[in-house]
DNA sequence: TTGAAAGCGCTAACAA
DNA sequence: TTGTTAGCGCTTTCAA
């Protein structure tokens, strides 16, 4: 019922040409004629005719489609970190004429009982991998040999789209050197996560940098322990235990520096007179937080992008390939810091 | 390089049957004999053979995807509302052998300029909308006969899966009554928005069931307003204000809520002592709040599945269609009070 | 119960 | 510069 959407024929029969002409034409391929390449794609426009893509995917052997994979809990968590990054490749994912095919999988991955339905059925060209996922399903992507882009993350073997938190980190504690803070903690839940790990090194160059001591007794970390806004506050308490109170604290992102100015609120402590604070990511509450929260900026649409862009030049042959970006490079996003009331005292 | 994918042709070979009998098998349909049917199967399984999405779709004349829309700013609020009810989309949509297609709109769609791309390629068999969308939007998609599904939200001539709005907020509103609460207030924001709109009704049915009065003074609601914590704010000052205060507020979602109680707390007043108060949705944050919020639970995964089977219905003929489930009717997805500190008062 | 063959809409090698 | 034709891997008539 209706009319049927119209098809190459239909276009090539109207036009006066043949299918492949036609075919040229709409890929810029070949040598076709100004006169005919005009006509076919008024021709083409007239009859709006849009290509099949399961008949072009079928005949050019590839799926058209990428992956995109993260854990359910990073996906629901309420920062939409990772919605942003995925919005970011969704947008690149358009230059490209690719679709990214979302899907989550659990923390505790097991292979086979969890794998992805389109990597069982082969249906993406590509994959994308942001946040942490488990060592078992990065095992078993690597034998797919699937052209992959970590983002957020970094794995042995893969191109990688990270942020720069080492230089995010150090900026960061810079500034809080620069307010003239002398005993500077380091917050962190478990620096065995590759970013907290980045952080905390950031943090130390900084000291090393200014010349100021590395307190052992100031980093306070926790094994096993999510960055979280509980462990923030856990930390919290054990920053006020300390028996030195630094003056200032920077933390590894701001679910953490947000829970540390929670318990210190709480203590009667004020921020950022009796400890200044500063977080990592800039997420949507450090602005509105009690006391507005300084914090390291991630752009993390930009993140997508790159990362996207990266991986359709992998998968190539598309007319975006570029002859200079190969091989499996990691790719460092900038950050920002923003400065707001929790690292700057009042005059 | 490697063990190219194997097809169809390998698995019939390796069977010594025919194709088509390969593919009758695969699909559970004519005569096949037992003998056969098992050869081929084990064959298939050997050869790790997986069906080619492309091929199947393009003989098949569909494309094996749906479409999931929703605003930009509803995805990437800090409540994973949607997030959730993606997650229910994505996980019915295994059932039933689609891909799901994400992509987000602007708030203020312009038609053609925004138009998602698959719509525009015509590569989705169906199309599943989260929340309140564009006029213009919902008429360019009237106009294309795909068949759509709505979720939370409402419109002329769409299939919908709603929140129990009307219900739930009965419930609630009962809940405070049986607390004793004589004077309560509703809270909302734009009450054009349907499920404000249906909160509202629920509201004012609890309230003639007791036999209570209805205070207009009561209903605070506010023109062209989102339902923000920043407008709870607003509206909870604006019930501070009333020269006659209500003992209890029933607000149409919790980030109202939450507002409303920030702006009480900070003007020293007690919750549930002096003001009883009660949310919607049942967000993250709800059971965190400074007074643990009683609200309204909604199952959005639930919601989710729904309207993947109702739209993978539509779509058919996957062996998943039902007979007696056509028709474009809204499903109504049932609520559930969940009772906290802010509406029951210490013994 | 099975097989041969046409066709879905496209790309690309090859010929003209 | 353009056209013919052979696939791509599947489903589905139609015959056997």
């Amino acid at each position: 019922m209706g009319s049927a959407r119209s098809t190459i024929r239909d276009v090539a029969r109207a036009a006066g040409v043949s299918i492949s002409t036609v075919s040229l034409v709409l890929n810029n391929k070949g040598n076709v004629s100004e006169a005919t390449r005009r006509r076919v794609l008024k021709v083409a426009r007239e009859l709006g005719y849009v290509p099949s893509r399961a008949a072009r995917d079928l005949s050019l052997q590839r799926t058209g489609n990428v992956g995109f994979v993260l854990r359910e809990d990073h996906f629901t968590r309420s920062e939409p970190f990772y919605t942003y990054i995925f919005l970011g490749t969704e947008f690149e994912a358009r230059l490209h004429n690719l679709y990214v095919l979302l899907t989550t999988i659990p923390r505790d991955y097991r292979r086979g009982e969890h794998t992805p339905r389109f990597l069982r059925e082969r249906s993406v060209d590509g994959l994308l991998i942001a946040g942490k996922v488990s060592d078992v399903f990065l095992e078993e992507v690597r034998a797919m040999k699937l052209p992959t882009v970590l983002i957020d993350y970094e794995a042995e073997g893969f191109p990688a789209v990270v942020i720069d938190n080492q230089g995010g980190a150090r900026v960061a504690v810079e500034h809080l050197i620069q307010q003239g803070h002398r005993r500077i903690a380091f917050v962190g839940a478990d620096i065995r996560h590759p970013s907290i790990a980045n952080r905390l090194e950031g943090y130390r160059i900084a000291l090393v940098r200014a010349g100021l001591p590395m307190d052992p007794a100031l980093v306070l970390v926790e094994d096993e322990a999510e960055p979280t806004r509980a462990t923030g506050q856990r930390l919290g308490a054990r920053l006020l235990a300390l028996t030195e109170r630094p003056t200032a604290a920077f933390c590894a992102n701001d679910a953490l520096a947000l829970g540390v100015m929670e318990t210190l609120l709480q203590a009667g402590l004020r921020v950022p007179d009796d400890v200044a604070l500063v977080g990592f990511d800039d997420v949507q509450g450090a602005a509105q937080a009690p006391v507005p929260l300084t914090s390291v900026r991630v752009f993390k649409e930009q993140m997508g992008e790159l990362a996207m862009r990266h991986l359709a030049e992998r998968i190539g042959p598309e007319q975006t390939r570029r002859p200079y970006a190969r091989g499996q490079h990691t790719i460092v996003a900038p950050t920002e810091l923003v400065v707001r009331a929790s690292s700057v005292k009042n005059a």
